[in-house]
RNA sequence: GGCGACAUAGCCAAGUGGUAAGGCAAAGGUCUGCAAAACCUCUAUCCCCGGUUCAAAUCCGGGUGUCGCCU
């Protein structure tokens, strides 16, 4: 069945490195070409973590739709099968009305389940029992030892992971032991419902580090230490997932006297230049990704201008 | 000016005769249900010159530098 050449399926992504200025060229384009964002990052998702999570103003908001932004409690144990609904529901949703879908975010493993046929049926879903179970054997008899186990039963997905990745380790044995194991990502295909225009934001990297680092301080004095702090408040503790996003975690640290409100922000820069350079090693892994290199004193019309422009090459 | 201590990677630092631990940072990487997570890889010839020795970062002499104390 061969789609019309009226039905419009572009999808745009913003990808990037945090801090490269990611929302703001999504918003400026969806000005530019009437279209409305969908949120991709794992933290943005969550209610109440605004300025920790450096979430698009309110005016932005308003002047331009967003979709999938506060829409999940903290208390909430995320997952990308979820995440996949909701956003493939919100670009539906918006291709339907004649809109045009610019997803906008850097969480990798969401990206990618946007942009591949992911089958996340086929594998068990998040068994807290189960779970808590293998973990407690983890515990009990060593990272060595499940990895062992996991070499037995799938010995293919063990030979991906490395023993002491425990965590991914004790994955694969729940979705072994559900039916299929973990599949190789190469093993899956491009999602076909939509024609992607896929873009990566970057800069040199000392001009990223400047910006985080001039970033997280600007997070911190406008008011993050009270946001974590009304978090605590309402019961959120930092067991849970979404307390463990950068800046909440460090703060919450401070906030035990773990160290001084200087050491935290010397934390939060670090955990985020690490988190930059491990996005940006995610993105390098897309051969279909177009690069948008930011030049210092290009202005942000400017760059939507080359992204515009780029529609030739730009699809996928 | 005198006395003493120290001098090892970008930073912290172990090693006191047999040929450079470790941590942090930086850099690179992995990735199908916690992903702002979890995990992996990786960086030196030891301030300079001379000596002793089969062998010196390690011992001796000189130089330079830093720190501390004293006058």
């Amino acid at each position: 069945m061969s789609r019309s050449v009226k039905d419009n399926r572009t999808v745009y992504i913003i990808s990037g490195p945090t801090a490269v200025g990611k929302s703001l060229i999504a918003y400026y384009l969806a000005k530019r070409i009437g279209g409305e964002i969908v949120n991709c990052d794992s933290v943005q998702l969550y209610r109440f973590m605004d300025i920790g999570s450096a979430k698009p103003s309110e005016k932005e908001m308003k002047a331009v739709r967003h979709h999938l932004y506060s829409i999940v409690d903290p208390s909430e144990n995320m997952t990308v099968a979820a995440y996949r609904r909701l956003a493939l529901e919100a670009i539906d949703d918006i291709l339907a009305r004649g809109k045009t879908p610019i997803v906008c975010g850097g969480t990798g493993l969401y990206l990618n389940s946007i942009l591949y046929d992911m089958d996340f049926g086929a594998t068990a879903a998040d068994d807290g029992d189960r779970r808590k179970e293998l973990e407690d054997l983890a515990e009990e008899r060593g990272g060595d030892y499940m990895h062992q186990y996991l070499q037995a039963i799938d010995p293919d997905a063990a030979s991906r992971i490395h023993p002491n990745n425990t965590r991914k380790v004790v994955r694969a044995i729940e979705a072994y032991e559900y039916g299929r194991g973990i599949r190789d990502l190469s093993e899956c295909p491009m999602n076909p419902d939509y024609d992607f225009r896929f873009y990566a934001l970057n800069m040199e990297r000392k001009w990223l580090y400047d910006r985080i680092n001039r970033r997280v301080s600007r997070l911190v004095s406008d008011g993050l230490v009270d946001e974590v702090n009304d978090l605590i408040e309402k019961g959120y503790n930092k067991e849970l997932p979404s307390m463990k996003a950068i800046g909440y975690k460090e703060v919450i640290g401070f906030l035990d006297g773990d160290y001084d409100l200087f050491d935290a922000k010397e934390l939060i820069m670090k955990n985020t230049r690490h988190y930059a350079k491990r996005q940006i090693t995610w993105l390098k892994r897309y051969d279909f990704v177009n690069w948008i290199d930011i030049n210092k004193g290009e202005t942000v019309g400017e760059i939507v201008d080359r992204i515009i422009e780029s529609e030739d090459s730009g699809q996928i």
